[in-house]
DNA sequence: CCTCCTTAATGAAACGTTACAATGCTTGGT
DNA sequence: ACCAAGCATTGTAACGTTTCATTAAGGAGG
């Protein structure tokens, strides 16, 4: 029978009007102490409940951002959206986290969703196929910041220097004496990608390497299972041609590699070397202590955050920035032959 | 200057009223094959986005579900999360995922927020600090579905038999021949954790141990900074007091007593063995890959948002259901000592 | 030519808030 | 006594949809 119990209801049983009963909720101060408790009684022996929806349709937006996210599952971007919950939280928005799963179609439902929900502003990690939609957004007056991926002039974004994380690595690789490398990832679609892969390209180039040095396996994601399958396809090409380094586009790709190379017993790194990127908390617990490239996860959200909020208080103009972090490099098992304990997490960091 | 396109707009610009746009909107089929073309026509010209909080405002609620759970960066929860999305995605429901962090304040917040937003319904994994909050929502009409969590009759819940899944891990290590066991885990507010402890006991008391068999190490979280600082306290106990085997609440604590335990060079599992608890992705790429005893973690999210959606077009009465699913041991190195390969991910699975 | 149906389209009233301008009421100064 | 100023409160018009009862326009049947 309470079905709703709206602000009218709370006004008639306090004995004032619905506009005092906004007050009390919005600005307390201006309403008198004793009509302020009155309200406050009423709501509470009613159970009032706001209505968000109306109190959004009147504002003319929501007090939602959305995170729209490659892949859920992965503990880099549950860490990115813990970031930028954390800093929403502080200005009283709320995250709508969207899992777009690398696919574009799905990319597409949630722009939808998150556009028709007017929501405060998105930050997302686009799958790359869409390129223009974003534009069309931020033509809508809805501020747009990409994470982990550097955008143009002209547009915000937060993202970390994937070509000096790919030359790292590979620099890496090429410091203890690899020849013969491979890069395992996919798709090329993803900035993040291409962008880890001409970082290696360079250094091979600086080493004076041929690009031939470096054999690209294409994945269709940045999965475990994708790494999985990329090795099996390595792991069975003649042994004078197969690498003795695998740089892998993320630390779950890496995993897979690890997890396949293992099964078939061929011995990381002696056999075959591996290189994540991400550095996410499992990697340095993995089999073989991942060698990754890490980077700095909550501070990519909460800084991606900071931009947006930033650009939507901005009524009149608003300066569009490019944050660029650093990567940083760290050296583990998986690619260390000389580490003193097979299993230990042993660990060291070199240079940001 | 096309600040907010609305209804009207695009009524005005085909020359129809604002009803018929709205027919075209969401009954097409009633609406003339050459209207219906010059409204759409219309609707793309200027760029038309329909109003989310206008229409659930209209319709008095909204088309969310939301989903409280107790940590977003264990994969157990992100697995659940897919589970229940997906689901709820072929309702056309779109997930609003909290993240309680194991508070019970910002549990409390998330749920004032989700009850603002008139949701369709509530999928938690409680922290068991506000039992009665919830019937406050369910009196409100709101469904709820405990998740991961057995519920009381009358109301809904999916589960695993988390007595039975601490019996298995306990009753295996019983049988690895260990005699002197710790359990690691906490808060006990979490009926998880006490679930799993109460399993283990029972199956001492079948073995006709006494309790004191079981060391109990409680934790502030279930998580692996947790579970390294668990560990440390385990090393520094007296040699003849160490337990030779450890029971974890979950893979992450897992994972942390595990890392300590390495760094500190005691041999999992020759001094020490580790269970853990989900069978969560990393658990078989771990250093020493996890036992562990495995949940349907996609199918709990499912099941529960499937709960939820049923519950929620019941008008009438609905009945109230606890699904319970089995768990599922997971024998893996850190529990073996005559594995063949301490680092392989070999693995067998015994009995549901 | 009238009536009765069917199909298309419309007008207007909600939905629950908020903000703005306006109203009363006090109080203090002159 | 009167006015100005300040404070507390209120009426009411939005906000952008959807829905329901209506109207209008053809067409078929008599």
């Amino acid at each position: 029978m309470d079905g709703q119990v709206g602000i009218k209801d709370v006004a008639s049983r306090a004995g004032v009007s619905t506009a005092t009963v906004s007050n009390v909720l919005n600005r307390p101060h201006i309403v008198a102490p004793a009509t302020r408790d009155r309200v406050l009684a009423a709501i509470s022996a009613l159970g009032f409940i706001r209505n968000e929806s109306a109190r959004q349709l009147r504002a003319g937006r929501s007090r939602f951002i959305g995170l729209v996210v490659l892949d859920v599952t992965n503990p880099f971007f549950t860490d990115v959206a813990r970031g930028a919950e954390d800093l929403a939280n502080e200005f009283g928005l709320a995250v709508i986290l969207c899992n777009s799963d690398e696919q574009p179609a799905r990319e597409t439902r949630y722009l939808d969703l998150l556009e028709q929900h007017r929501v405060r502003g998105i930050l997302i990690t686009p799958t790359g196929s869409n390129p223009h939609r974003l534009d069309e957004i931020r033509a809508r007056g809805i501020p747009v910041v990409l994470v982990d991926r550097h955008a143009r002039r002209g547009r915000c974004s937060v993202s970390v220097d994937d070509v000096h994380g790919g030359d790292l690595a590979a620099t890496h690789l090429l410091e203890r004496g690899h020849r013969r490398l491979a890069f395992v990832g996919g798709p090329f679609t993803l900035h993040q990608v291409q962008d880890r892969l001409d970082g290696a390209l360079q250094s091979l180039k600086r080493a004076g390497l041929d690009e031939s040095a470096l054999h690209i396996e294409e994945t269709p994601a940045l999965n475990v299972a994708s790494g999985m399958d990329a090795a099996a396809r390595l792991a069975e090409r003649p042994a004078h041609q197969r690498p003795t380094a695998v740089f892998c586009a993320n630390d779950l790709v890496a995993l897979g590699v690890l997890q396949e190379l293992t099964r078939r017993h061929i011995a990381v790194p002696e056999e075959i070397a591996i290189m994540g990127y991400d550095d996410i908390a499992f990697a340095a617990s993995a089999a073989v202590p991942l060698t990754s490239v890490r980077q700095p996860r909550a501070q990519l959200g909460r800084a991606a955050a900071e931009l947006l909020i930033e650009e939507s208080r901005a009524d009149g103009h608003h300066k569009h920035r490019q944050v660029v972090f650093e990567p940083e490099l760290v050296v583990r098992g998986s690619t260390d032959m000389v580490h003193l304990d097979g299993r230990a997490g042993l660990e060291m960091t070199v240079e940001g």
